[in-house]
DNA sequence: GTAAAACCTTTGGGTTACCCATAGGTCAAG
DNA sequence: CTTGACCTATGGGTAACCCAAAGGTTTTAC
């Protein structure tokens, strides 16, 4: 079958397809005459398991590594584990760093409620982001956080 | 003073002095002879609007129309109010999704905890991946989907 | 039979907010 | 006068795609 087959079989674009394919996590045959990329059903197998990965929150690059072990016969199993298990306090990081990000926007539209909206005058910009407190530090930033 | 005087009294570093400036937050003067950029003290007090504002969760684009406005005489408070309050539930949405990321990690981890690594053998990649639920379809992932 | 629609190819640019390497000019100090 | 520290502009990298353009191929329909 051919790109767009594919594409609608895994419900993905065809412009996924052949982003997968550039990133070499599928290897389809070429059609000898007209050059065409020819899937088979190996490569849909392929990559469901790519859209599986994918909501695990594996990156195109891990996943290759995972699929180029298991092509040469190696348990890519072992590897999974570590990658999630590595990825996952990153992943809480994250939320942590989103979750005080909308307190601060939060804390600002709730500060700002009963604000004038100011013109600026060549000392102030907008009274309603300055009257917000400097950002520490990147080093201290987390510490912050403890409210 | 020259860029890394700027950055230093920021706390950032030159390259970002200079992708503010290429991205015409800053508009520095240009030493005549040597082509150099000055920033005086108004750059300071932009500099440090800006990071004011970047940890409010703008982008440089939007911080780049609010200090146009400023420079223009308008006020900006009102755009800065709809901004923030436009992107708190896009926020909150990201927050929701990472989070709904983290817990099929933590279930992964969980079910795989007994689970033998497998060895790839034409119908399996990894048992482990395999064992988890098919994603849903993108269309019914999300109700965006009103065209 | 042929023309248009539909699909294929590769190339290259865009998205975000910077970081880094390179090559070459400038400046303060020893 | 030569380091070494700093400046400049340019271009490429990051993640996972999306999109446009130009041109070849296949399918569909009249």
């Amino acid at each position: 079958m051919k790109v767009s087959d594919l594409a609608r079989l895994a419900g993905v674009t065809a412009e996924t397809v052949r982003h997968y394919t550039r990133e070499r996590l599928l290897h389809p045959q070429r059609h000898p005459e007209n050059g065409y990329q020819l899937f088979g059903q190996t490569d849909l197998d392929r990559l469901r398991f790519i859209q599986r990965a994918r909501t695990l929150g594996f990156g195109v690059a891990e996943i290759r590594d995972i699929l180029d072990h298991a092509d040469h016969g190696d348990s890519p199993c072992p590897m999974v584990r570590d990658l999630l298990a590595n990825r996952l306090p990153q992943i809480r990081e994250q939320i942590r760093e989103l979750e005080s990000l909308a307190s601060r926007m939060e804390r600002a539209l709730a500060a700002w409620d009963g604000m004038p909206d100011g013109t600026p005058d060549g000392h102030s910009i907008c009274r309603l982001i300055e009257s917000f407190p400097e950002p520490l530090d990147a080093d201290q930033e987390t510490t912050e956080e403890a409210r």
